[in-house]
RNA sequence: GGUCCCGUAGCUCAACCGGAUAGAGCACCUGCCUUCUAAGCAGGGGGUUGCAGGUUCGAAUCCUGCCGGGAUCGCCA
């Protein structure tokens, strides 16, 4: 099973190789010429000038070969030497007969290696904020990604739980005489930017600081206990706006979970000579002979023996592959800590703590920025809340709820969800289909237009179909398991046939922005052929079986992909 | 200053790592709701892909230079 294209791919790839030339040649894709033919192949042009021949007599060979195949209703040679190919519509027909009877719509499982994702990133005793919103939202997405292609994949939270923050916090607790009594989140809230703001201020508290965080480290039953209840306070604060977002986690690991490796790592890098000494701190070098840019090296201990994120990066490498041997490491995290995670993954490499043939791979992402192109903030200039940016997604999608006058026969309760999902589907599609590494401007009101490129436009197709499905079910119009396809069917049955490929380039490259074009490019597609025909009223049982047929299986497609993207679907809107 | 990334319609973004006439959405203009959800559909205008060279059958994409913007550059995360 596979996408029409990657079919049509073997059999050119084949006429290819009769010819005397290599099989990747015949690679076959959608044409971007629609107006000319369903699909082309480009091979015969490179070819041609890796054999210095004349590519339209390289393409002459291969069509002859590939005449004598009934998938193809027209092939042609055009231009410099495209081939360009139509398939007959019982070839498009059977092939869509078997991708709705796969319960995989035809992707095709990866091997079932296990992948690790780190995303989210979370502070302990700081609200989420928009700056947590593409790490969470891209980071889910792609564990939904690499769960779907057949990989065990752990998404892991790798909370900050664990550095000179929680000292400050602790000596804070301490100074007001509150230590180890009962915490809210609101509390915390309130502490800890007094206590930063105060170390930063003064060096003294600055230092009994540092000295709350060395004797937290070293195991202070007092200390950790405290410590112990406002990671309790923070998680169910972070787990809060999680949940309201729709982002999962298998994992909720933190710094702190790995503080036991450290020591053993550092020792075991020392004495690999790996870890060296370098004006009174531990580092590990990892210039390269032929760098160009310049590569700091990462830093163990501080000179001051504390530890870095570096430190922590490292013994979480060893932690995971010590519990899991993971084929793959992902890191969804900011693209500016590029430089940081170069460091890691050599020194991880150099330090021998992962096999070669574990992927480390950072998928960075861009800033958000508000309208001004400078990083997002509230009007007042603040930070914003990530549950007060959901909050005002969640208001207006309820006020674009009454003034459509949909769903007006729900009760409150039922309205409410649907404004929920719909807030959470247009914030989600708006960042995914920007594409992961560019910085992109974050704009609340063209989110939730809900018209054109969004997500709720995306729910509503989805709905529609469902709406539809279910009126054809009241009436005894059964969903056909054959296809019959005219001219008003064409198109939308052609792009059916493309979900594998879009499938394996996200996965392959971390780019869920490729499955948003094709959900939304399906979306239309559907559309436009549900208002060219009436289905219900159609009297031809057999296409009128057919064309349930497609409006089911453009159903069960979005909900795969708006289900890869972390959307939920509503059953009415 | 060194290094890296970016510059595409008025705005926000695509373009399957060199392919044909650079595509969408928003905004603007014209039509379409007494049959399946108009958060919709059909159509229209809008581009020297920052600038100048080069490589070749063919460049938004590769190379060089320049202009403009951003990020980063050892003990913060």
């Amino acid at each position: 099973m596979s996408s029409l294209a990657q079919k049509l791919s073997e059999i050119v790839g084949a006429a290819f190789e009769e010819q005397g030339l290599p099989r990747e040649l015949g690679d076959v894709r959608v044409s971007d010429r629609p107006d000319l033919a369903q699909f082309q192949c480009n091979g015969a042009m490179a070819a041609a000038k890796v054999a210095k021949k004349n590519p339209r007599e390289v393409a002459q060979g291969v069509v002859d070969t590939l005449n004598s195949h009934a998938e193809f209703e027209k092939i042609e040679i055009a231009g410099p030497g495209f081939i360009n190919l139509n398939v007959t519509d019982e070839f498009l027909q059977n092939h869509l007969k078997s991708v709705a009877q796969d319960e995989r719509l035809s992707v095709l499982r990866m091997g079932g290696e296990t992948v690790m994702l780190d995303y989210g990133g979370p502070n302990i005793a700081k609200p989420m904020h928009v700056g947590h919103l593409r790490a969470s939202i891209i980071g889910d997405s792609l564990r939904r990604i690499c769960k779907f292609g057949g990989y065990n994949a752990l998404g892991d939270v790798h909370m900050g739980d664990w550095g000179t923050p929680m000292g400050m916090i602790i000596s804070e607790l301490e100074e007001r005489g509150a230590l180890g009594q009962p915490l809210t989140m609101d509390d915390l809230e309130e502490i800890y930017p007094k206590a930063a703001a105060a170390c930063k201020e003064d060096e003294a508290r600055m230092e009994r600081a540092r000295d709350a965080t060395r004797k937290l480290q070293d195991g202070d039953p007092e200390y950790r206990s405290a410590w112990q209840q406002f990671i309790d306070v923070s998680i169910d604060g972070m787990k809060k706006n999680f949940d309201a977002l729709g982002v999962h986690f298998d994992l909720w690991e933190g710094e702190a979970s790995v503080h036991e490796l450290i020591a053993p790592m550092a020792d075991d890098l020392k004495a690999k000579g790996v870890a060296v000494e370098s004006e009174g701190a531990l580092v590990i070098e990892v210039e390269e002979k032929d760098d160009k840019k310049e590569m700091p090296p990462l830093i163990l201990y501080k000179s001051d023996g504390a530890v870095m994120y570096g430190t922590t990066d490292l013994a979480t490498i060893v932690d995971r592959v010590q519990k899991y041997n993971p084929a793959k490491i992902l890191y969804v995290v900011d693209q500016r800590q590029g430089l940081h995670f170069e460091q890691v993954f050599r020194a991880a490499r150099k330090g021998g703590l992962v096999s070669d043939a574990t992927e480390l791979t950072h998928a960075g992402f861009g800033t958000m920025n508000g309208q001004d192109g400078k990083p997002f903030k509230t009007r007042a200039g603040g930070v914003m809340r990530l549950e007060d940016l959901i909050a005002m997604g969640i208001e207006k999608a309820q006020a674009r709820l009454n003034e459509a006058d949909l769903a007006a026969d729900m009760n409150e309760q039922e309205r409410g969800t649907i404004a929920h999902k719909v807030a959470i589907a247009a914030i989600k599609f708006a960042d995914l289909s920007n594409n992961r590494i560019s910085d992109y401007v974050f704009d609340l009101d063209q989110m939730t237009a809900f018209e054109g490129k969004t997500g709720p436009y995306l729910l509503y197709q989805a709905v529609r179909i469902k709406s539809l499905l279910r009126k054809a079910a009241d009436q005894g119009a059964d969903v056909g398991d054959a296809f019959v396809i005219q001219d008003q069917d064409r198109a939308l049955a052609l792009l059916l046939t493309e979900l594998p490929d879009h499938f394996v380039l996200a996965l392959k490259n971390y780019t869920p922005h490729v499955l948003c074009d094709y959900a939304f490019k399906l979306a239309q597609a559907f559309s436009s052929f549900y208002a060219s025909c009436h289905i219900l009223s159609e009297e031809d049982a057999a296409l009128r079986g057919s064309r349930l047929a497609l409006c089911d299986l453009v159903q069960k497609q979005l909900a795969l992909i708006l289900g890869l993207l972390g959307i939920a679907v509503p059953e009415r809107m």
